[in-house]
DNA sequence: GAGATTTGACCTAA
DNA sequence: TTAGGTCAAATCTC
């Protein structure tokens, strides 16, 4: 296909790729704003106890490599082994426990818990534990962005954030667009939050702006922000003779 | 037969 | 002692 011009197809593919991830966008940022207060209380606990430097050193990087979404779905695009069950006191369904396949061919050190929420919603509370350090090729989607040459630490996560608060001067966030070619050849954009220089914020910081930039996100987005990942070419042209 | 899931037992922290 | 997390044997699925 030529440049500036898509087939019928291709601009299906695209369409409901926006529309895809639109809306993994908008189930993934509801009912995250309630584990914001368990969260920090988490990591003040850990804190109260072990106050030295390192402790807090160690308990900003697991809050940097913990993080809670809610979804609609447990897909995402990992391949993950469950290895335990738990019902949890005062909670009408049971947890699960997730590994990542990878763990002992490649060390992967990545878990995750899910448990369908109580309030009738069919969503999925999803606690992510660790990041995967498995190749990219055994995901069945992308993870891992490659040009991060002088970016100290990344941190992918699957909620968009226009508005992190200035008040932490050692944070700085980006909305990059990502590129990926799908398995139909496609070029894929979606936008991602890549953190950098987190290395100096306080863990309250990193588990309040987590939480924060979602909450932002199912509050204040319009419509036509979220359907902003997806970009036509400037001088688009319709191929008609595709949809014969 | 290999890999995934289930589930009771065990371990650990509070 | 209790609750949450993990282990591992039994079972299931492809």
């Amino acid at each position: 296909m030529a440049k500036g011009r898509l087939s019928a197809q291709e601009l299906v593919h695209q369409i409901f790729t926006s529309f895809d991830h639109s809306i993994s966008l908008l189930t993934s940022a509801e009912s995250v704003e309630v584990s914001q207060n368990q969260a920090i209380s988490y990591y003040d606990s850990l804190v109260r106890r072990d106050p030295s430097p390192r402790k807090r050193e160690a308990v900003i990087k697991e809050a940097e490599q913990t993080w809670t979404v809610a979804s609609a779905t447990v897909e995402d695009g990992h391949a993950w082994r469950k290895y335990g069950q738990k019902q949890i006191l005062n909670s009408g369904h049971p947890r699960g426990y997730f590994r990542c396949t990878r763990k002992y061919d490649q060390g992967c050190k990545a878990t995750k818990q899910v448990q369908r929420m109580d309030d009738g919603s069919q969503m999925y509370q999803i606690t992510y534990m660790g990041t995967h350090t498995c190749r990219p090729d055994s995901f069945k989607a992308p993870q891992i962005i490659s040009d991060s040459e002088s970016w100290q630490s990344y941190k992918m996560v699957t909620f968009i954030n226009s508005d992190i608060p200035s008040n932490t001067t050692t944070m700085k966030q980006e909305v990059k667009e990502e590129t990926t070619t799908t398995t139909s050849g496609l070029t894929d954009l979606g936008s991602v939050i890549m953190w950098k220089d987190i290395i100096g914020a306080d863990y309250r910081d990193v588990v309040s702006n987590v939480y924060s930039s979602t909450e932002i996100t199912s509050r204040n987005w319009e419509l036509d922000l979220v359907m902003k990942p997806v970009e036509f070419e400037e001088y688009f042209e319709f191929d008609e003779s595709e949809l014969l």
